[in-house]
RNA sequence: GGGAGUUUAGCUCAGCUGGUUCAGAGCAUCUGCCUUACAAGCAGAGGGUCGGCGGUUCGAUCCCGUCAACUCCCACCA
């Protein structure tokens, strides 16, 4: 069959891929080969690929495709996260789109539309996957409000409940007034805001009111104005000289003269602002912190939309911020504004909507941490499951001797009903179905008849995918069963560092709450995508490519190589699209090679005696050599160094050299043993390729020779001997053939030009083996060794050995003795050092004795090249 | 304010815990080549006080201190 002139990806990628899914290699099921397990972070229902996704995915398929190609029985478990926030958002979004609004349908309406939605958009994510070479096991495919799944998470709050983890309670809590939620603080991002600093006065009850005197009012500075009407206390500095006669006394709120407090706390910064604070419990973390410790009135003037209730006596029903704006206006007229400032601050917005984060007094449902984190913090500690790059360990130590309690109650429909049953007093319990929570309620309360209601919050969509590593082989639903049995704990986790506590935390504490055991082995911490500019990829900025299109354009493999390329462990990744670039021309470059191969098909010849040998013995120690690198570097899980290494093997090493070496004269026919040789190279470099780019590895070993077996399955060959004596004759030979290269050029002779190569070497034969190939790869007609000078010739000197250079035509030889010339002068200066170090009593006493040896052996080998260089550059 | 990290060629990064695999790779640049697999290529080449300053050492890109710039995380002063 004739070759097409390129590879053509679209098709290659389509063929493959079915015909790999129609030999279910994809799957796994329990056997008796040592397993090796990956769960994906299930992206979001609602997603669609983007680059994160593409590079988390990938490195996940080389992984697995390695692990399955090492004969081991790999499993990758796709699925997707409800995602209750995010997915909601997009059901709410469509729903308006239609002209309906969410508060006008029933809780059941509301989720026939989200459960539509979600079949309909959801798990889009998973075919673009599939486009990129993913090798999951699709049968395996999970979502996280799959039936069993969603009983699991209830199951898991009512155990942690009867366990008394789980309390509800008051709590400040960061409040989105957009989507009229609890954020957790993760989900809180802060950013650098300019704002105005208002100066305010507060006048002292008793003294003189409207007076310009400031003996009777006490000025504090604030950035939210609007709150003044839910302060409860004024908070000085208990050692501040300036407002010592203050302590005690109290002020009133301006505008409606609520009587305050001045209370003294060390919290105050006496340095900063006019140091006096206004507080406000209702609206403030550390006010709320404050109110506490002083026994405050808490006074909450919002709603849950972020608009002034009724407490607030005036500007109710106004927005927060039109409200400042207005009340700015009268403080002003009314004289209480007594100056403006800039003021930068951070800021917390909500991750998913951007409204600026409220906090807010709310009764929510809390998971007391430290009852659980005990085991996770230790296994990271003592390396039970070792973090990739290891920096992130500290990070985690940190985050986990702090822990905070976790709110895990969410304002949402979508997700995963809280199993708690109230009565119209507020009295509750914990239970699985209505049934169950009518029977506990009657014991618990005695009360029969009582109608009970169900929580209408949902848990946060973490509390369900921390159950992730087990429960997608129902290790929850199902105990004991052979899947959790033969998977669990899973091998590696491969995920961003942004969802370290979010996720990849409570994940490990999960595993030892319910399995008694880890989740995983290993975290493999990914990069953060930037572009090339050093920005974070991200929508708002629309400096992230669209990977389909990449796909389309440049093919899997390309984007593949291109991501993976730039990629080391741990650290951000700027992604150029010139990445991809370099990749399609190595997949043309491997193709060239295989037309370059084939050609040789009809050609084999059996040959006693052929040049052939020294670079087939030679290829296959280099592959070995490589092989044992990768070992090393796999390890590590340092991909894009696995990937150069191999890059570099196909193209300069096989390619370059070996194919050159191998390559016989213009239709001359190829010994039959070499061309059987180069195609197992082939394949084995394709094999070794094959994790990183599964098309064209796959197509390239079914076109070397028809076969009845698929690369993605054959198992690595075992591994060979080096053989340490052609490895360095190899280098040998390599060094010579590039320097009388380059004299070549420098003599301005043409490649065509051929050379009669005269050889002056001590040791004649170090060159028996390779004598061949270097006379075929510097266009020399005649190679002999000769114990003298030749004149009229170019010379070249490579470690003690001389070479000269006969041509029929005149030369220039004046730029190849400027180069001896200029090495010469480098080896003096050399020497010079080298003498140096070796007359200096200290080194030699103090260095080891091999250190010194290496320096002797430098000035004996720098000396005996001066003096051959001196001696071309003398007679020349 | 607390913690972590980064700084090596024009760009993106290696450099495995002090001495010939120590100054490297890939892009980019320059010079020759349309040589019968490949111009998406071939053959060569140039390019770096290893952020600054001190210290330890016979010897420092590597260890210590310090300063500077940038990045991230945590906590936040209203």
């Amino acid at each position: 069959m004739e070759l097409s002139k390129n590879f053509e990806h679209s098709a290659a990628e389509q063929k493959w891929y079915k015909h790999w899914l129609d030999k279910n290699y994809f799957h796994s099921e329990p056997d008796n080969r040592e397993p090796y397990t990956i769960v994906i972070p299930p992206p979001n229902v609602t997603g669609v690929l983007h680059m994160g996704h593409a590079l988390n995915n990938t490195i996940q398929d080389i992984l697995i495709r390695r692990a399955r190609m090492q004969g081991k029985n790999a499993c990758w478990v796709p699925g997707t996260d409800h995602a209750s926030i995010a997915t909601e958002a997009k059901v709410v979004q469509m729903l308006r789109e239609r002209g309906i609004q969410k508060g006008s349908l029933s809780r059941e309406e509301f989720l026939k539309y989200a459960w539509e939605w979600t079949e309909k958009y959801g798990g889009i994510i998973l075919q673009q996957l599939k486009k990129l070479g993913c090798s999951a096991d699709w049968q395996r495919t999970t979502f996280t409000m799959d039936p069993d799944y969603y009983q699991s998470v209830i199951n898991v709050f009512i155990d942690l409940y009867n366990k008394g983890y789980i309390y509800r309670g008051k709590r400040m809590i960061n409040w989105d007034v957009k989507a009229k939620t609890a954020l957790s603080d993760e989900e809180v991002i802060r950013r650098e805001t300019k704002q105005q600093l208002y100066y305010l006065k507060y006048y002292i009850d008793g003294a003189q009111q409207n007076s310009d005197d400031p003996a009777n009012y006490v000025v504090i500075a604030t950035v939210r104005p609007e709150t003044i009407m839910g302060d409860t206390a004024i908070c000085v500095h208990p050692d501040d000289e300036r407002y010592k006669h203050l302590q005690g006394k109290f002020a009133l709120v301006p505008l409606i003269n609520r009587r305050i407090p001045i209370i003294a706390d060390d919290y105050v910064t006496m340095d900063f602002g006019t140091g006096a604070l206004k507080v406000t419990p209702a609206h403030d973390m550390n006010d709320n912190m404050l109110g506490q410790k002083h026994n405050l009135e808490v006074v909450d003037i919002l709603n849950e939309d972020g608009t002034l209730n009724e407490t607030a006596q005036i500007f109710v029903g106004e927005e927060r911020f039109e409200a400042r704006k207005k009340i700015v206006k009268e403080l002003s007229e009314k004289g209480f504004l007594l100056k403006t400032e800039d003021y930068t601050s951070e800021v917390g917005y909500s991750e998913r909507t951007d409204a600026v984060v409220e906090p807010r007094l709310s009764l929510q449902w809390w998971v007391e941490m430290k009852k659980i984190s005990g085991p996770a913090l230790n296994a990271v500690i003592e390396e039970e499951i070792k973090f990739y790059p290891p920096k992130f360990r500290n990070l985690y130590r940190h985050w986990m001797e702090n822990i905070k309690d976790w709110c895990i109650s969410r304002q949402l429909w979508w997700g995963h009903r809280i199993p708690a049953w109230f009565d119209a007093e507020g009295n509750y319990v914990v239970a699985a179905t209505e049934a169950e929570a009518k029977t506990m309620y009657r014991e618990k309360f005695g009360n029969a008849n009582a109608s009970l209601k169900q929580d209408d919050d949902c848990l946060d969509t973490w509390f369900s995918s921390w159950l992730w590593p087990f429960e997608v082989f129902k290790g929850y639903s199902n105990p004991g069963n052979l899947d959790i049995k033969y998977y669990y704990p899973t091998n590696t986790l491969v995920t961003a560092p942004e969802i370290i506590f979010f996720w990849v935390a409570r994940m490990i504490m999960a595993g030892y709450e319910y399995k008694g055991e880890k989740p995983f082995s290993e975290v493999y911490f990914t990069g953060i995508v930037r572009d090339k500019i050093g920005r974070k990829m991200s929508k708002q900025l629309g400096n992230s490519p669209d990977l389909l299109e990449m796909i389309d354009k440049d093919g899997a493999d390309a984007v593949r190589f291109g991501i993976m390329i730039s990629s080391p462990a741990g650290n951000d990744l700027m992604w150029d699209q010139s990445g991809n670039e370099q990749g399609r021309f190595f997949i043309n470059k491997m193709w060239n090679a295989l037309k370059l191969v084939k050609m040789w098909e009809e050609r084999t010849e059996e040959k006693t005696n052929t040049d052939d040998s020294f670079a087939v013995q030679w290829f296959e120690s280099r592959l070995a050599e490589v092989r044992k690198e990768i070992e090393v570097l796999y390890a590590d899980f340092r991909l894009s160094e696995i990937l150069k290494t191999i890059y570099s093997l196909v193209w300069d090493d096989f390619c370059s050299w070996y194919l050159e070496w191998v390559k016989p004269g213009f239709e001359q026919p190829i010994d039959k043993t070499t061309y059987t040789k180069t195609l197992g190279y082939f394949e084995q470099l394709m094999q070794l390729l094959h994790p990183f780019m599964p098309f064209i590895t796959e197509e390239i070993y079914h076109q070397l020779q028809s076969r009845g077996d698929d690369l993605t399955v054959k198992p690595y060959p075992p591994m060979p001997a080096t053989n340490a004596a052609v490895l360095q004759d190899a280098v040998l030979l390599k060094e010579v053939i590039t320097a009388i290269r380059d004299a070549r050029v420098k003599a301005q002779l043409k490649p065509r030009e051929t050379i009669k190569l005269h050889i002056l070497s001590e040791d004649e034969r170090a060159y028996n083996a390779i004598l061949g190939v270097l006379a075929k790869q510097v266009n020399a007609e005649t190679v002999v060794f000769t114990r003298q000078h030749v004149p009229d010739s170019i010379t070249v000197v490579v470690q003690k050995d001389k070479f000269f250079l006969e041509t029929t035509t005149a030369m220039d030889t004046s730029l190849q003795k400027e180069q001896l010339q200029k090495d010469l002068e480098y080896l003096k200066g050399f020497l010079v050092s080298v003498d140096k170090k070796l007359s200096n009593e200290k080194f030699v006493n103090n260095a080891k004795p091999e250190v010194v040896e290496v320096e002797r052996k430098k000035k004996a080998d720098a000396e005996a090249k001066i003096k051959v260089i001196e001696e071309s550059l003398g007679r020349g």
